[in-house]
DNA sequence: ATCTTTCTATAGTAGTCGATACAAAAACGG
DNA sequence: CCGTTTTTGTATCGACTACTATAGAAAGAT
């Protein structure tokens, strides 16, 4: 049974580090990280399993590179939207309709994988690390609103930066059930309004209530 | 290694059907269909993985019975919600508001079964039966509308139905990444006047846009 | 009491999961 | 050219997955 096509074997060719991250980022973008096995991943790479522990340490590991890469790459339109200087409406109106488009852009990988990767994931670990990236893109959502509106009491900045991210995750959730760019796009106008709305309610009536 | 303890081996006692589809549904909400395994399921139960087989097929058939009790219970609150007769603002609201509660009433099960139960599942039958009860609710949605508004037209009545989708699953997904049951409650309030944002728009510029 | 039916538990199927032990082959330093 | 190091492939590991064949035990019928 032992096969002799000793060609090839154990030739040290050496594989593009980040051209593996990338692709293991398409991988777990497409069916989250429970869904795509160390098999798949590493036969997508081009790699073989003990290489890929060699590499990287663990499947968690890669995920974590992989996050770490789709935060830069995929995920760098959101820094770049909080940085417009312009009001606050206006920003978070970018905001969502970046997002409904970027969600819809590839439809082999919907959703935003820092959102929805680790949905109903058996890890723990890799739970925790989504989990960082979401309150770490929470805050910086915060503080912009907090910026751009420097009267607001602390937990109206809160609730308006926890609207947002809700919406994201709807825009998110959404994309990957299914729906078409053009939906999406209607759906994040009427939040983003919703949002100026709201935030023009608060400044107005910030000393009296609550 | 064989253990003799042949004691209740074969009993027949027969188990509550109702009670194991109710304990089916408990664990698939907490985490996922591919979450739990056949026999965790057994063991909560309170069967042998056997028993389950011969009462329930397979572990998607289970799956599909357990959401079907959870549409009739669980859910049973959307149908109820639809069929307040109120301004459609107000119907709308009471839907969100009624989402952020329920979706966060108990920590151990937040958000939706139906919505989140089979995000990045690898199951293609499971994920279809979601798919359907997801499109139903949508439908339902959709009729609610257009039978509030019959004066619109279809397209708008589609953006609106959409938008209501994206929401609750963004605070279906929001709930499951642990947002407080006020955090989700204040941005069920922040949606809900998007909406009627949005339909008191799109009933004054009915005939002259787009 | 005996037979038949029904339900059960034991035990095991083939397959996949993440992760590795081992050894062969290429690259590198001298 | 030789020895060391690095990197690779093969072949697994044990633990899990959904699922089932078999046979034993209790209940009901005659």
């Amino acid at each position: 049974m032992t096969t002799k096509k000793i060609l090839g074997r154990g030739r040290p060719r050496g594989f593009d580090l980040e051209a593996a991250i990338a692709t293991a980022m398409d991988l777990f973008h497409q069916r989250g990280y429970d869904g795509v096995g160390v098999a798949e991943l590493s036969k997508t790479i081009g790699i073989t399993a003990p290489s890929l522990y060699s590499a990287f340490g663990s499947k968690c590991e890669l995920f974590e590179r992989a996050l770490q890469h789709y935060a830069q790459v995929a995920g760098g339109w959101l820094p770049e939207v909080l940085a417009i200087e312009d009001r606050l409406e206006v920003v978070i109106g970018q905001m969502f309709a970046c997002a409904a488009e970027i969600y819809t852009a590839n439809p082999e990988r919907p959703g935003c994988l820092i959102i929805d990767g680790t949905r109903n994931c058996t890890d723990a670990q890799a739970q925790a690390l989504t989990a960082g990236f979401r309150r770490m893109t929470r805050e910086r959502i915060r503080d912009r609103i907090a910026a751009a509106a420097p009267d607001l009491i602390d937990p109206r900045v809160d609730a308006l930066a926890d609207y947002v991210v809700t919406i994201l995750v709807g825009l998110s959730g959404s994309a990957r059930d299914g729906m078409t760019a053009e939906a999406l796009q209607t759906t994040a106008e009427i939040a983003a309004a919703g949002f100026a709305q709201r935030l023009q309610q608060y400044r107005q009536a910030q000393p009296l209530e609550n």
